[in-house]
DNA sequence: CTAGGGTTAG
């Protein structure tokens, strides 16, 4: 066989400065001498370009000339590892009779560093079999193995072989990833046990420890960590400021963030992006949105980090266009979104219930190869509950091989917001046979789900089994559920019976009651119940509006305008209603009486004509929904303009002569009741579905008939 | 060896 000429392992530019090889171009046919040296230049030249098909070349040509190649394995397997080849590195590792501790320890960060810490704990396993004592490399990777692998116990008997080679106490790299694996399994007082171990203590040690503190929700030790480490005189770096800055984000501690953004600045990395990321990240938890937008607009080049960090406070700010119009320039920029990214935008598109951008980004996930993450999934389950299409939602949901907590819950709020209770019990019914143990959330949807439904019995049923199978003490939330689910079913002595035995009622509990006070006109437990409310917080404009509302549909006027004016006195801004629609790739609001849109009149014109044929199929506007008292032609027209009732009509009129058969609106606060007969007889009169979400479900209108039987 | 961003419920 022909020898590969050797002009192509051997670069020009390097064999110039590699005289002892003497290659001239006349020799390049000529098989070289035995010699090690000759070879050892060769591979630390591939380690250093880190190619894989070179080093392969130079294994090749030493079997070739008969070279004992085994005899540089070490040399070898540091080669491939540096060009990224484990397997390769494996298959010399394998054949040499006793591989250098360097080569074991290398190999075993290899495999860690490609996610395959099943290998590396197997190889470290071999290793204390063999009597091989591990060197300080191998303790600073392998317990990030058995982190990975959750063997806690495993990485404990490392810590303690580690320890026994005395290589723990005296060395930062060890303890320090020590410190990581003990916080990775919420063993604390481990961690800070390893921590004080060391006399010599540094940035990295002292970073995994506020890590660890940060993780486990232990802000405040975090931040005390940190000035420790201070008072030691030694430097943070931008790992320790990212990191303690999400410790004053979870405490909202404001003080703390603005102290440390001037000693990031003073220290040099105002313009590194850990921190920065960390810092906008921060002045979001604080409430400080504008700041969070200043810090990430000094960003020179935000990454996939940057910037799924920014459309995540946007998102939390209730800033849902902005973090979409975010997600756009990001696309723009060429930063490429990974799972992260997906799952916040896709939980933009779950708060404003777009149901084509989340179509989108269910599109781009598959393509992209992130369609298997979990967090992917369950956000994409999420948007399409939430986007009324439940049905979408469970087919994301059945890709799961092993289906979780979170994606099961955000599935069984799909089926509870869509009116369908059976599923949910059914669901719910299901969850140990998956392996999963329902948690207090699961709880909340499915007692929701069942109120939502007016599923007394099976509400009954499963609220009992909070105690006695999973022993969950209910929450206020809890209650709130069940409250609401006895109060409209009418049992309101039992709901009041209820609440007695909740230690703490909340005021959402008392609201609760005062809810299903309203559907059966109880005026005497309502002004109980409000009274209850407003002593926990006298600002809750929600009890003065449903208490309003009670003595409007008792035709109590007087009354009704007593709590306006005190309301008005005490300076409440309400949240006014706002419906929007999806129209050719916009979003159109709409507020009551408003006239802004460009197509105002057409809209208002189209209403008319609504309103007259669904007069005829016996629509008569209710008034007991109007809270001023007006002249009783006054009350219709602010019926007719409400905001809910504009989208209909802009809805309508765009998707005449288009073959879509559902019009879709949404709408902040819930549907009124007037407004819910009216679109029951508009759906009859255009002969189209039409879906209207509120701020607690879906309502599917078709043919008169509304998917939550009248019952919300 | 250490780092920033993510899903449900309220």
């Amino acid at each position: 066989m022909r020898l590969l000429p050797l002009r192509t392992i051997c670069s020009s530019r390097t064999y110039a400065f590699t005289p002892e090889v003497q290659l001239t171009p006349t020799a390049k046919d000529r098989p070289p001498p035995a010699n090690s040296n000759f070879y050892i230049t060769l591979l630390n030249q591939c380690a250093a370009e880190k190619s894989l098909t070179q080093t392969r070349r130079v294994q090749l040509h030493m079997k070739q000339t008969g070279f004992p190649h085994l005899s540089l394995g070490n040399k070898l397997i540091s080669a491939y590892l540096s060009s990224g080849s484990v397997d390769d590195a494996r298959n010399v590792f394998d054949d040499m009779p006793q591989p250098h501790v360097v080569s074991w320890s290398s190999m075993i960060s290899s495999y860690i560093r490609q996610e395959r810490s099943q290998e590396a704990v197997a190889l470290y396993k071999s290793m204390i079999i063999e009597n091989l004592v591990p060197d300080e490399f191998t303790f600073s990777s392998i317990f990030r193995a058995f982190s990975d692998l959750r063997l806690f116990n495993g990485g404990r008997t490392a810590h303690g072989q580690s320890v026994v080679v005395g290589l723990q106490a005296g060395n930062v790299y060890v303890s320090s990833s020590l410190v990581d694996f003990y916080a990775q399994f919420g063993r604390l007082g481990e961690a800070r046990i390893v921590y004080d171990s060391v006399k010599a203590k540094d940035v990295v040690l002292s970073t995994a420890l506020i890590v660890g503190y940060t993780k486990n929700g232990e802000d405040r030790q975090a931040i005390e960590v940190f000035g420790e480490m201070l008072n030691s005189y030694i430097q943070a770096n931008d790992f320790t400021f990212a990191s303690v800055l999400i410790a004053c984000g979870n405490l909202k501690d404001l003080t703390s963030g603005i102290l440390i953004h001037g000693a990031i600045l003073k220290s040099g990395f105002g313009s590194w992006i850990a921190p920065q990321t960390s810092l906008l990240s921060m002045y979001s938890k604080c409430g400080l949105i504008e700041d969070s937008l200043k810090v990430f607009n000094g960003i020179l080049n935000p990454n996939t980090v940057a910037w799924t960090a920014i459309i995540g406070c946007l998102l939390h700010s209730h800033r849902e266009e902005e973090a979409l119009s975010m997600f756009r320039s990001m696309i723009l920029n060429s930063v490429a979104p990974n799972a992260f990214t997906l799952s916040t935008t896709l939980s933009v598109c779950a708060s404003l219930a777009l149901f084509e951008q989340g179509m989108l980004i269910h599109a781009y996930a598959l393509k992209s190869g992130l369609a298997a993450n979990r967090f992917v999934i369950s956000a994409l389950v999420d948007t399409y509950g939430k986007c009324g299409h439940v049905g979408m939602a469970r087919m994301v949901f059945d890709s799961l091989s092993a289906p979780d907590l979170v994606s099961l819950n955000s599935l069984i709020n799909g089926y509870g917001q869509s009116g369908n209770g059976e599923e949910v019990v059914r669901l719910f019914d299901m969850t140990k046979r998956l392996g999963i143990e329902p948690n207090d959330a699961t709880y909340v949807n499915v007692l929701f789900a069942c109120s939502n439904s007016g599923m007394l019995e099976e509400g009954r049923r499963v609220f009992s089994l909070m105690f006695t199978d999973h022993s969950l003490g209910p929450s206020n939330d809890h209650y709130a559920c069940m409250v609401g689910l006895l109060g409209r079913s009418g049992r309101l002595e039992e709901a009041e019976e209820l609440l007695s035995k909740v230690q703490k009622p909340d005021k959402v509990l008392w609201r609760t009651l005062l809810g299903a006070c309203k559907i059966h006109g109880k005026l005497e437990m309502a002004k109980w119940a409000a009274r209850k409310v407003l002593e926990l917080d006298p600002g809750d404009e929600g009890t003065y509006i449903l208490l309003s509302n009670i003595y409007a549909s008792l035709g109590k006027w007087k009354e009704v305008i007593n709590i306006k004016c005190l309301v008005r006195e005490m300076g409440f801004k309400k949240d006014p209603a706002v419906s929007w629609i999806y129209v050719n790739k916009k979003i159109h609001t709409f507020m009551a009486g408003d006239q802004s849109h460009p197509d105002g009149e057409l809209i208002y014109k189209e209403l008319e004509e609504l309103i007259e044929k669904t007069k005829g199929l016996g629509y008569v506007p209710d008034t007991s929904f109007v809270l001023q008292q007006m002249e009783e032609f006054e009350m219709e027209r602010s019926l007719f303009y409400h905001s809910e009732k504009l989208a209909v009509a802009f809805g309508v009129l765009s998707s005449r002569g288009k073959t879509c058969n559902t019009i879709t609106i949404f709408k902040n606060l819930r549907v009124c009741g007037d407004c819910h007969n009216w679109i029951k007889l508009v759906s009859k009169v255009i002969g189209k579905e039409i879906i209207a979400r509120d701020a607690k479900r879906f309502h599917k209108y078709r043919d008169g008939l509304c998917s939550c039987g009248d019952y919300w």
